[in-house]
DNA sequence: CGTTGTGTTGAG
DNA sequence: TCAACACAACGG
């Protein structure tokens, strides 16, 4: 079954909710611009310009350099978009940059390709081909459902590795980055539950994860990069009490972001090059029930139908091999909340 | 309680 | 369409 760049015009549902605003009276007058440093919580701060001793009523907030982005009383980034006179939230973040990539991604995606984006570089060239497609495999709901939870990184990263040799990926792509499996594992509740720790198989701990007798009581930190080449840092230590190898501090971190479940496959590699750097990633395990049919209701998108509805002689430019992305699309979607009201 | 993101406005 | 601003709703 094929499953990709699929018409938007048929997968993708449209913001709409109240409002409308507008009608106006008279204007205010525009406050001076004031460049202050962004921060304190709440609305209006009162500042005494040291200078003249005079108050400048209502700090305000420095305003951003990229399109999309406004600033948040806290000190964080919001994002926003509009589409047809409404405002499309797209998350608040704490780097500037990143809620300025996030507008850029929904711009993309809402207004196509030659919408003003803030980075240039962005979706710029042609080997891009693997975020083209993702976009276009999924709805406008589940991009901005993504950006907002900030899980679009790895679901591209997720999508793409799925796809593999697909697209114009060259042979040196896989050659300077190989790497071996050391092991794999399959996380108990525990695992990802509040104990904030991961247990390595005895037998895999010894075997590449040798801990040197000196630090055996103290463990030691290690980095492992994963898929979006953020790199994460564990420690990694012997438990006495339980006997066993495990990863504690940073681990509960990784288990949040990941939005790891009991059951999922957390994958250990590590670079066959001179580096020996280390990788982890995860994975969904298969069997689950039939999730199928709850995600598509949940997107109210027959995703089957609209596939199979697609004219025959459309190309599926986005290459093979996506067959097995609808269980993977299905069951990661079974975990979110979606902008059902939005659909 | 701090934060999010909606309501609303005026400008472009 | 867009950002600025205020603040109610939200979530821990």
């Amino acid at each position: 079954m094929v499953f990709s760049c699929i018409d938007e015009s048929s997968s993708t549902s449209e913001y709409f909710s109240p409002a409308t605003a507008t009608v106006t009276k008279f204007s205010a007058p525009p406050l001076p611009p004031l460049r202050l440093n962004r921060m304190g919580s709440g609305g209006s701060n009162v500042v005494l310009d040291s200078k003249n001793g005079v108050d400048i009523d209502s700090r305000k907030l420095s305003s951003s350099k990229y399109k999309g982005v406004v600033p948040q009383p806290n000190g964080r980034w919001g994002a926003q978009i509009y589409v047809k006179h409404q405002r499309v939230w797209l998350g608040t973040f704490s780097d500037e940059e990143e809620a300025a990539h996030s507008y850029d991604i929904a711009a993309r995606k809402f207004r196509g390709r030659d919408a003003v984006v803030n980075f240039k570089t962005f979706l710029a060239s042609e080997d891009d081909n693997g975020e083209l497609c993702f976009l276009e495999a999924h709805s406008k709901a589940e991009i901005v459902d993504m950006l907002r939870k900030h899980t679009y990184a790895d679901e591209l990263a997720q999508s793409n590795k799925r796809n593999g040799a697909n697209t114009n990926t060259t042979q040196s792509d896989t050659v300077s980055r190989t790497r071996e499996v050391l092991f794999e594992k399959v996380v108990t509740p525990s695992d990802v539950g509040k104990l904030n720790r991961l247990v390595i198989p005895k037998q895999h701990a010894e075997k590449h994860f040798p801990l040197p007798s000196l630090s055996v009581t103290k463990g030691v930190l290690i980095n492992f990069e994963d898929v979006t080449g953020k790199v994460w840092r564990f420690r990694y230590s012997y438990w006495n009490s339980s006997q066993s190898y495990v990863l504690t501090k940073g681990w509960s971190r990784f288990v949040k972001e990941k939005n790891l479940r009991a059951g999922d496959v957390v994958t250990f590699e590590r670079s066959t090059g001179s580096d020996r750097q280390l990788y982890i990633d995860w994975k969904r395990s298969g069997p689950s029930k039939n999730p199928v049919q709850v995600v598509v209701r949940l997107f109210g998108v027959d995703i089957f139908n609209v596939t199979s509805t697609k004219p025959s002689n459309v190309v599926d430019a986005c290459g093979g091999k996506r067959s097995r992305d609808v269980d993977m699309f299905a069951l990661r979607c079974s975990k979110k909340h979606a902008i059902i009201n939005a659909l």
